[in-house]
RNA sequence: UGGGGAAUCGCCAAGCUGGUUAAGGCACCGGAUUUUGAUUCCGGCAUGCGAAGGUUCGAAUCCUUCUUCCCCAGCCA
């Protein structure tokens, strides 16, 4: 077996699953015709056939860092595509001019390429930006003014907030409701024209004010506003809202299943309405694209809220963005986590609508298994105690050899230096041994791993008492891999640095940002939760065949965790390293 | 007290066109193997599917009532 990676498990059934099947086994999407780029219906109507059994698309706004959350959104979308025979866009639901920045635009890029998910297959290139639809979503609101299904409203907000009613109470309509066709097209036009200040106007859906959905009560669908935009510059005083945008959007790319979280699930009427009238008025091509929702990702121990993320930030509660211990995407990278490892999760966490709080310790697991499998093994003493074998000649030195990869013997070995003072871990050894610990204490035996059998012979102490070094004896017949070295027997088996040849690094600890499974909870500031030891900063010795680490190449310290090489903050022969995730640990020992 | 959703093992989650002993993963608990107290492997872990009624030869799956939790009153997305 040489396989890097174990094959991802069969996909979980899921409801959304359970759709995508019935469509396809009813035909539904296969008339759709697919011009190659995005448009409306007459465009693609002269068209083929969509090669595409599905089209999904993941519409992040460009206003922050993508985080755990959007790797679950982007797992499933990009899945989805590739399991079906579809294609999946990446879409940059950009009509806030206010509120974006081409910044993001970049981070998100490589965040879903970090991913491993690609927008350019089958000969297309199908990454977008809903601001470059603008032209056709006023058509959509002209439309929309032209056949009575909108109108511009002159109120103030603060009198829109009245007349929406509430909860329990029907709105009122607007005084402007019943403006003429005529009077509507030229305001909007004007509005277009940049004559009138922000606030002034908006266009509105026409529905019905005593919708018991909130959100049919003649929604908003295009405000004014005087700011420049990242990608179409001064080019608008308009913009659409999401309500109105996002379904057109939808339509134009051809997308088939346009999957989103539960608070959306308020606004599917008014998404299934604009569409019905786009298309009966020929804008769209049938079957128009369909919005399902999932429940969004909870973890224990992580807060995953903007608001809250960009707080960390701020007060400098974490070193950045990309602090390793932010659940963000570029923060994952740097603690190490892999791609892969996102992907189990994802299959793992499954798809559903019931509100969820993961176990951290399953997206921990996801991340050990996927490491276990693929990063080689190296030494490290993270909190080192020097131990001098008493009956080893001063000055020799000797060869010994450490499999790259216990389960994949064709990585090699590499090879430790062994002499008379090593370096091994403070926590293995006890001058007074508590029950159950089989390391090191004076009188027992124990194996340095890849070398020899050694027997505890004392340990000396500074004058406040410290111990500062260990003393053993060694059997000279015990060496690993020579005849008979079997015939000890031992419960400890330690690892170990031969001083000689360490090197010292910065190692960096990392632990979960917060100290309680549900930060914020019960009224707390989830500020207090954060853990205060979150991060420990360390210089550890490390074997010399980890000297020339390149960054982001992980490791196993073995009996330690998974550990990366910063991308960030190591330079060519002075690695520095993250801890990613801990080994699993029976004992009782983490770090 | 309007509308929209969700309730299956500590955490997720299949199953839900009614029909053998209610999948699987994580966690946890045993035990075996092990030169990582890791990995791996074996075993355990819901007479029970939010509650109560009802239909049926038979219900997690159908009906009724009830309970709990989540979302919605931005010119945010």
């Amino acid at each position: 077996m040489n396989s890097t990676h174990k094959p991802l498990p069969a996909p979980v059934a899921n409801f959304i699953r359970n759709i995508v099947d019935a469509d396809i086994a009813s035909g539904k999407n296969a008339t759709r015709r697919w011009s190659g780029r995005p448009g409306l219906a007459e465009q693609h109507h002269a068209a083929a056939s969509d090669p595409a059994k599905i089209r999904t698309r993941f519409p992040p706004e460009p206003n922050g860092y993508l985080h755990f959350g959007h790797a679950k959104s982007i797992c499933l979308n990009f899945g989805l595509a590739r399991d079906y025979g579809g294609r999946c866009h990446l879409r940059f639901d950009d009509t806030n001019p206010e509120k974006e920045e081409k910044e993001y635009v970049d981070s998100i890029v490589d965040a879903v390429r970090w991913l491993g998910f690609s927008w350019d297959e089958g000969g297309e290139k199908n990454l977008y930006f809903a601001s470059d639809y603008f032209d056709w979503m006023a058509a959509c609101a002209e439309y929309l003014i032209d056949t009575g299904h909108a109108y511009v409203d002159s109120q103030s907000s603060e009198e829109m907030r009245v007349n929406r009613g509430t909860l329990t109470e029907a709105g009122r309509n607007s005084p402007c409701r019943e403006r003429s066709v005529e009077e509507n097209r030229g305001l909007f036009q004007r509005m277009r024209a940049g004559e009138f200040p922000d606030g002034a106007h908006v266009l509105r859906a026409k529905i019905d004010m005593a919708s018991p959905n909130i959100n049919l009560r003649d929604p908003v669908i295009y405000r004014i506003r005087h700011a420049p935009h990242h990608n179409t510059g001064g080019r608008w005083r308009v913009y659409p809202m999401y309500t109105f945008a996002h379904p057109i959007e939808d339509a134009l790319e051809n997308i088939t299943h346009s999957i989103c979280t539960l608070e959306f699930e308020d606004q599917r009427p008014f998404y299934d309405w604009l569409l019905a009238r786009l298309a009966e008025g020929g804008l769209i091509q049938r079957p128009v694209p369909r919005q399902i929702e999932f429940s969004r990702l909870n973890l224990t121990y992580v807060v995953l809220s903007k608001r809250k993320l960009i707080q960390l930030v701020d007060e400098k509660h974490v070193d950045g963005w990309d602090d390793p211990r932010m659940p963000t995407l570029v923060g994952a990278r740097r603690r190490g986590y892999t791609p892969e490892g996102f992907h189990l999760f994802a299959e793992r966490i499954g798809v559903s609508k019931s509100d969820t709080l993961i176990d951290y310790a399953l997206f921990e697991d996801c991340m050990r298994e996927v490491l276990n499998l693929s990063a080689e093994r190296r030494v490290a003493v993270l909190d080192p105690l020097r131990l001098i074998i008493d009956n080893y000649p001063e000055g020799q030195r000797e060869d010994c050899f450490a499999p790259n990869h216990p389960l994949k013997p064709e990585l090699g070995t590499r090879t430790l230096s062994f002499g008379r003072e090593l370096w091994i871990e403070r926590d293995d050894f006890m001058e007074n041994p508590v029950k159950g610990f089989h390391r090191l204490y004076p009188g027992n035996t124990v194996r340095l791993r890849y070398a020899y059998v050694v027997k505890c012979a004392g340990f000396d102490t500074d004058e406040t008492g410290r111990i500062v070094a260990v003393h053993c004896d060694y059997m000279p017949d015990s060496k690993s891999g020579t005849p008979g070295a079997d015939a000890y027997k031992c419960k400890g088996n330690l690892h170990w640095i031969s001083a000689a040849d360490a090197f010292a690094a910065e190692v960096r600890l990392y632990d979960r940002l917060f100290s309680v499974p549900a930060p914020g909870a019960d009224g707390r500031n989830f500020i207090d939760d954060i853990n205060p030891e979150s991060v420990r900063r360390i210089m550890a010795r490390l074997e010399p065949a980890l000297e020339n680490a390149k960054p982001e190449e992980r490791f196993q310290f073995e009996r330690h965790g998974y550990f990366v090489a910063d991308r960030v903050d190591s330079v060519p022969g002075a690695p520095v390293f993250n801890r990613t995730v801990t080994l699993r640990d029976s004992w009782g020992k983490k770090g």
